[in-house]
DNA sequence: GATGATTTGTTGCAAATGCAACAAATTAAT
DNA sequence: ATTAATTTGTTGCATTTGCAACAAATCATC
């Protein structure tokens, strides 16, 4: 294993509070191999058993479901330091989403059934369980987001989520992208968010979103 | 503790594979405590900081969000044996969701922070992870069932995923129900559902679905 | 700085859904 | 067996959204 990562790991869910030592051992004890993926390349498919739990050290990934009608959901984007798979490998179930490679891309692979019962992996464990407990908080905030039935009422609470009390957001994203992320039809949004605008509920600068109607977002 | 639901503990995903010595030991570290909750009796308050693992022993609970417009939004029935709170509990957050007593319960309740670093910690740790694995599993589920924009293709995808192949559908709820688990109109899904009746889609008795055109269901 | 790719903004139109209201049917409770 | 409560089925109408198409603006790359 490479030491050019570890700095890179120490900051991750799943080595949170390991020293350099721990790290090495736990990758060693873990079967820990890198591969490398090609930009556009797929890293898990549809339907195959999902057998690692996997790391992005560099480049970034998508998963995404394939719906039966083949409209391309996109669900999540990950960096460096984010996990994947990990739910899918301890319940040696198949895929329902696809993981795509981005860019050119680094993944480290752990064999997450080779945990045992040291206190190394006692350490693992409960990093993987603040992980996995994580993961399920974001996804319940994702099954909100999407309960919402109206566009106005998913930009609310898309943005609520994202602005932390303050009334600046900064979307990192293209509307695009946003259109994506809540599920909605790139020009319904637009419509919505010029509407938005034109009642003074919120404006836009770049990719920033001043949230100008208090009210509205229930700030205070 | 009682010995009253050693049985019923053994079948959770928790204690699997567990001894009933294991069970009340595991019970003992984590300040086991059961509570008793009346019909319509909220468990966990919205927004409340949530401590404790809970197991239901007897009745059966409902979680949901109430999002700002006070429409709500079924989530999930659980009933004996089932486990919730424990991602809240790990993460010290406070609850997104509300949980209600459907009738009178017994919830027993675990404070999932004592676990250590001893083996019978280890065995409940990997328990415990492989119960959130599950749930991630059911969340993805939901998210894809939600991403789904037409509730032709809502009622499609639930039923596949009900179905296990089969070409008949025990739905165990009532469509007042269903419409509130895919989270649509109940007159809409009405609609609809009498649509696909007459377009020999499927056909409904009582509460069984017969899926009678196996191309839309993609059955085989 | 030119060229190509991506994103943004807008609009007309059709389709899908929510909402409201009500009657009929079924189920549960006394 | 009667009454009350819940579920089902249906429909008209307004609203919302998706879809398609296109021009303008912005960003990225050479």
């Amino acid at each position: 294993m490479d030491n050019k990562y570890i700095n890179l790991l120490k900051k991750t869910t799943l080595f949170n509070g390991f020293s350099d030592n721990e790290i090495a051992d736990a990758i060693y004890i873990l079967n820990g191999v890198i591969k490398n993926y090609q930009k556009n390349e797929t890293i898990i498919k549809y339907y195959e058993p999902v057998n690692y739990l996997s790391i992005v050290l560099s480049g970034s990934i998508t998963g995404r479901f394939i719906n039966e009608m083949y409209d391309e959901l996109n669900m999540a984007n990950m960096g460096p330091g984010e996990i994947f798979g990990e739910s899918l490998a301890l319940l040696k179930f198949e895929s329902p989403v696809e993981v795509i490679s981005n860019t050119n891309s680094e993944i480290l692979m752990l064999d997450i059934n080779k945990i045992d019962s040291d206190s190394l992996s006692n350490k693992i464990l409960k990093n993987l369980l603040l992980s996995l407990a994580k993961k399920n908080y974001f996804l319940n905030n994702k099954v909100r987001l999407y309960s919402q039935k109206k566009i106005r009422d998913k930009v609310r609470l898309y943005l609520i989520q994202k602005s932390e009390g303050k009334n600046i957001v900064n979307l990192d994203i293209s509307k695009t992208d946003l259109a994506k992320l809540i599920n909605v039809d790139r020009s319904s949004l637009e419509r919505e968010l010029s509407k938005m605008e034109n009642e003074n509920i919120i404006k836009f600068e770049k990719r920033k979103v001043i949230l100008l109607n208090k009210n509205f977002f229930y700030i205070n």
